[in-house]
DNA sequence: GTAGATATCTGACTAAAGTCAGATATATGA
DNA sequence: TCATATATCTGACTTTAGTCAGATATCTAC
């Protein structure tokens, strides 16, 4: 990997000089594009680019305003924020950056035969895939944080449970049992996105898992496997030496993830009317 | 490809950082590196690193040698050039950046399991190769050339022709042939390093290849046709509609290509007493 | 031996990238 | 309502990275 690294940068990094060329500096031009993938808060923005100090990133805007790519009003949802945009004639700067971009890349790989593309092009976006997989966190949230009840909102559409929330309730059930002390919830995030999500709590005296989700364009990349140890690890540390889980029939990936970590079939063990299938694992 | 970029660049680039912490910046830091992947004269290191200003160089090596991370002293061979290379304290440092890269990318592939680990680094070989396909150079060279010397070198070599040289040359006979204005010598180059190599001169009233070698870890990536192709038109540049070339059956990669080119077998049409199998191609 | 060419160095410079300490206005919770 | 936290901005600053124009010593070809 380091040695693609040195390798790759060396010959591809150029890629990034595309940037320049435009007039503007690397940064400036970087700050562009990335409101041009999508307009936002400063903040968004700020993040989005790996953390960049907020001064920095003010006097670059105004840089991008008086020049007349971008404009910058506050958010009416929060006065304090500001929200960025690109004008007309900053978008034709993005589009332009975009050619440039693309037409250094098909300058590069023009001296491959076009099987030689295919396959440069499936290796990246194999190495894409994995890195971005390796790249995934997983943290505990309250169930209640926007990006838990993002992620639920997924699993209870997807199991096409349209009771999963209570009418009412403004988001997705609410179930103080998946809170400390007795319970936790994971999202596991990649690019500030949920791409999978679960939670353990107590059930009838043992541990059971509850809404495990992984969205569908990860699926088959150890994912569910990563995840589930997460909340294994966690219900042992909540005491419990056996956890639970139903499932239904729908969600076939799931079913063969807890197979391969070792869970066994038992019998119905609650009353919940959709679950087809339940599972059960000795911890420690 | 650039989606690949922008995400790798992202989640990966951070590699890079690792070169700080050393308390030198990128740059300094980048040079230590190179003279630790093999020390040499200044203008090698410059060139290595893709051609940087020579002031810039010496300045940075300046502070390298203050910090007693290298030596600079007069290259025997030419009182002008300078050899550097890294102390004991340099290669402390060395060693130090390395490790703290390696760490750096096993923390990153942590999460990985061995599979997808295994997966991710045959795409990255595999993308790495086709870059660096991608970005070899065919450039025409005089054959007394250092580069053009060296490729001849493998050549000869690997035909088992002691003889390829006269006795009391300096160097691969020079045959004024392989120059303008009737001829030309063409090197494919790969971070500075002949790859391939090969020439067109007239001989009998029609082109002749002569002297083609691709180096054997690059055959089976398409290499030896592009050169090909580009021997080709170089011969029709110089007036000629047949080109012909002789070869030998050790060369077996090379009757493939030929073959594969278009290029048809015909009887021996000189008197070279090595060569087994002769061939011959229209052009235009 | 002399006229270039080459390799490196020095000094003077610029622009980009980034940091840090407040200032200001708005939001939030007790 | 008041203290505190948050989001952004401004000004002053530093470090890196890189350029350019000579200066100097050495080599090469005629």
């Amino acid at each position: 990997m380091r040695k693609f690294n040195m390798s790759y940068v060396r010959r591809v990094g150029a890629l990034e000089d595309s940037f320049l060329g435009s007039g503007l500096p690397y940064g400036t031009a970087r700050i562009l594009y990335e409101i041009g993938l999508g307009a936002g808060t400063v903040q968004e923005l700020r993040i989005r680019l790996g953390g960049l100090d907020s001064g920095y990133v003010s006097r670059m805007l105004r840089t991008l305003e008086t020049k007349g790519y971008v404009t910058v009003k506050p958010d009416p949802a929060d006065g304090r924020r500001r929200l960025v945009e690109l004008t007309e004639d900053g978008l034709k700067q993005w589009d332009d950056l975009e050619r440039r971009s693309e037409e250094r890349a098909h300058q590069l790989l023009d001296p491959l035969t076009p099987r030689q593309r295919d396959r440069l092009n499936e290796a990246l976006a194999t190495a894409d895939l994995l890195v971005r997989a390796a790249t995934i966190t997983i943290e505990q949230v309250d169930p209640r944080d926007p990006m838990a009840q993002e992620a639920m909102g997924h699993y209870f559409a997807e199991i096409g449970d349209r009771f999963g929330f209570t009418v009412g309730d403004e988001g997705f059930g609410d179930d103080p049992s998946l809170r400390p002390p007795h319970g936790a919830f994971f999202v596991a995030a990649s690019d500030g996105a949920p791409v999978a999500c679960g939670g353990v709590r107590e059930f009838d005296g043992t541990g059971e898992i509850k809404r495990m989700w992984v969205d569908p364009a990860w699926r088959g990349a150890g994912l569910g496997s990563r995840l589930l140890r997460h909340l294994e690890a966690e219900a042992l540390r909540l005491g419990h030496t056996v956890v639970r889980l139903d499932t239904r029939d729908v969600l076939s990936e799931a079913i063969g993830v807890y197979e391969r970590a070792g869970y066994e079939r038992i019998d119905r063990y609650n009353d919940n009317p959709h679950a087809t299938h339940f599972f059960r694992k000795e911890l420690g």
